[in-house]
DNA sequence: GTGAACCGGGG
DNA sequence: GTGTACGGTTCAC
């Protein structure tokens, strides 16, 4: 038997004899010899929780029936704290799960299914507490091959695993990472795959690898050791998979390389039949659906576009590459108008070495930006526990929600089903955060005023979670935590699942925050101030999902109910402010700023 | 005034 | 893939 310490950098299941068969995409990061593994489980098998009826005593009999259920098992889970006997459902293939889940929840003796909404490879990660990104160890046997993984690549191993892989101690990893950028000449319009050429391909890396390889050079031979002169498109695509093979690189990242670049070299591959085998197990790009979007997946290495994280982390009018770079660096691009970069290919002047220079910036720009971004990602991918390629496609509502269905998980509670149906028309939205505009004019001696985390504190203090919200009158109203304005009562006992959670993510944020002040080694303690920045935007992420409709934990009188507390207490602080003599000059949610009024 | 259609990024 | 974005603005009537 084999013992491998690797990393997990992807996740998915294949079908192996009409069974379903976990693949996780790893590597030795932290190993001289870098292999590549893909480690197969055959063990996991799917399954959904089905609640029954008052009328329930012919369930068993009649999930029997036609439903492929392979096995079934009375179970303990708490629903939103209240302990029940519910049955869990194990299927054969998860397809089953789709197939069956809407007649099953429809039988008279079923009041409800839940969690049969997960997706497979995310249920394998969550239940067998496996961080991807992280290291774990393997224990199973190598083996030759296995009829759906094509790949040619002498050194990849595919081991068959025994058990479910364990977790090791969390260590600092360095990912590879490499940009990559296409230019292409687009005389009419917008660029055209089935027409237009590709002219550059830029790469540039976090190793010290830099290149575009293009089909010309420049006139003036000076500063273009970067550039790499192939013969024809074809061959310049060919040495595009070269590199990213021999570099072994873990991620990839591009900009808008979703919509753009990644579909315009998988055609234009296609039409100079180039095979774009970058997949660990010898497959091409993927396009996976994602609403009317498409993202683009490699098996085993893991792409990331930037535009759609950049679009998260910062608030401006426009999300250009140019934009993007400008504020995070301070510093302006090499601009070519898009319009006008076949005029500078066909120049064969100066204009064309400014084309040379202008590929290198973009890809050396996305670099730098990965690399500033790239460590929180990686951070709220271990923190949520699903993969960076899904993490980084998510909106953090939806991190914070797959973090939810994880501690939900461990703390043996049933996870929500999604709201379905309910009508928003008639409710008004939420009111918000108080606001005093502010008074006009210069004002010296201020007095700044915030809460610290002023939403999550008030989650936590009032125990505002959808669990122990009680609606119903009550006897003894000292048992509650009683909102302003809509007079929402909150259980004070037992604490909620939200308020425990986002309690739990501050203080493992104080425990960073502490190791961060002991420690005097300078990488360490970025790390540090990268993992508590996560937990931090996670905490604050919880009050979002409570008021958007689609999320599982969903509760309009929870969102009410912190920002009425909210208001109540920046209104209090301001009042007694104000009785020392203080003037308010401009308040907003979570902070005022107050003068002192002589008069 | 209202709901449908379009748009972002990329060249 | 145990699935189907999103929020803002402009257009068309």
């Amino acid at each position: 038997m084999e013992k491998i310490k690797s990393t997990i950098l992807d996740i998915d299941y294949i079908t192996h004899k009409n069974k379903p068969v976990i693949r996780l995409f790893a590597k030795e990061i932290n190993n001289d010899k870098q292999r590549e593994i893909i480690a197969l489980d055959e063990s996991f098998e799917p399954y959904i929780y089905i609640l029954p009826s008052n009328d329930s005593k012919d369930i068993e009999k009649d999930l029997e029936e036609d439903f492929d259920i392979i096995n079934l098992e009375w179970v303990i889970k708490k629903d939103f704290q209240i302990e029940k006997k519910i049955l869990k459902a194990i299927f054969k293939h998860p397809q089953d799960v789709a197939k069956h889940r809407d007649s099953i929840r429809k039988l008279d003796s079923v009041k409800d299914i839940k969690e049969a909404d997960i997706p497979f490879y995310r249920r394998y990660l969550i239940d067998n507490d496996i961080i991807p990104m992280d290291e774990v160890e393997f224990s199973g046997e190598f083996i030759n091959s296995y009829e759906t993984i094509k790949s040619k690549d002498k050194s990849l191993k595919i081991l068959k695993l025994n058990k479910a892989p364990q977790k090791l101690q969390n260590k600092y990893q360095k990912f590879k990472i490499l940009s990559f950028d296409l230019e292409v000449r687009n005389p009419n319009g917008m660029p055209n795959s089935s027409k237009d050429p590709i002219i550059m391909i830029g790469l540039a890396s976090n190793f010290g690898f830099e290149k575009v390889i293009s089909t010309k050079n420049k006139i003036n031979s000076s500063n273009n050791s970067f550039i790499e002169t192939v013969e024809d498109e074809k061959t310049m695509i060919e040495r595009f998979v070269y590199y990213l093979k021999k570099h072994n690189v873990d991620i990839i990242v591009g900009y808008n390389s979703d919509n753009f670049d990644f579909p315009y070299i998988k055609e234009r591959a296609k039409i100079n039949n180039v095979e774009l085998d970058l997949g660990v197990d010898g497959s091409g790009i993927k396009f996976i659906r994602r609403g009317y979007a498409n993202a683009a997946a490699i098996k085993g290495l893991i792409h990331v576009d930037l535009y759609l994280v950049m679009r998260r982390y910062m608030a401006l009018d426009r999300y250009t590459l140019e934009r993007v770079y400008l504020e995070l660096f301070g510093e302006e691009k090499i601009d070519v108008p898009g319009d006008r970069i076949w005029e500078f290919w066909d120049s064969d002047s100066d204009e064309l070495d400014k084309l040379f220079d202008y590929s290198l910036d973009d890809v050396v720009s996305t670099i730098k930006i990965a690399e500033q971004i790239l460590p929180l990602n990686l951070e709220l991918t271990r923190i949520v526990g699903q993969p960076l390629f899904d993490l980084s496609r998510m909106a953090t509502g939806q991190q914070a929600e797959w973090y939810l269905v994880k501690e939900a998980y461990k703390d043996n509670e049933v996870v929500p089903n999604k709201p379905a149906g309910i009508d928003l028309s008639n409710r008004d939205d939420n009111e918000g955060g108080y606001v005093k505009e502010p008074e006009v004019g210069l004002h010296e001696n201020l007095v700044q005023f915030d809460f610290r985390s002023l939403y999550p504190s008030i989650i936590i203090s009032k125990n505002i979670s959808p669990d122990v919200l009680v609606l119903d009158d009550v006897e003894n109203l000292s048992n509650y935590y009683v909102s302003p304005e809509h007079s929402y009562k909150f259980m004070k006992k037992p604490k909620g699942f939200i308020p425990s959670v986002i309690g739990n993510v501050l203080n493992e944020r104080s425990k960073i925050k502490k190791q961060m002040r002991e420690t005097d080694d300078e990488t360490q303690k970025k790390s540090l101030d990268v993992q508590q920045q996560a937990l931090k935007r996670l905490a604050n992420t919880m009050y979002g999902i409570y008021g958007f409709s689609r999320f599982r934990w969903y509760s309009f009188e929870c969102a009410q109910a912190i920002t009425a507390w909210g208001r109540e207490y920046i209104k209090d602080s301001m009042k007694k402010a104000e009785e020392y003599g203080f003037k308010t000059i401009y308040a907003d949610t979570d902070g005022f700023y107050v003068k002192f009024d002589s008069n």
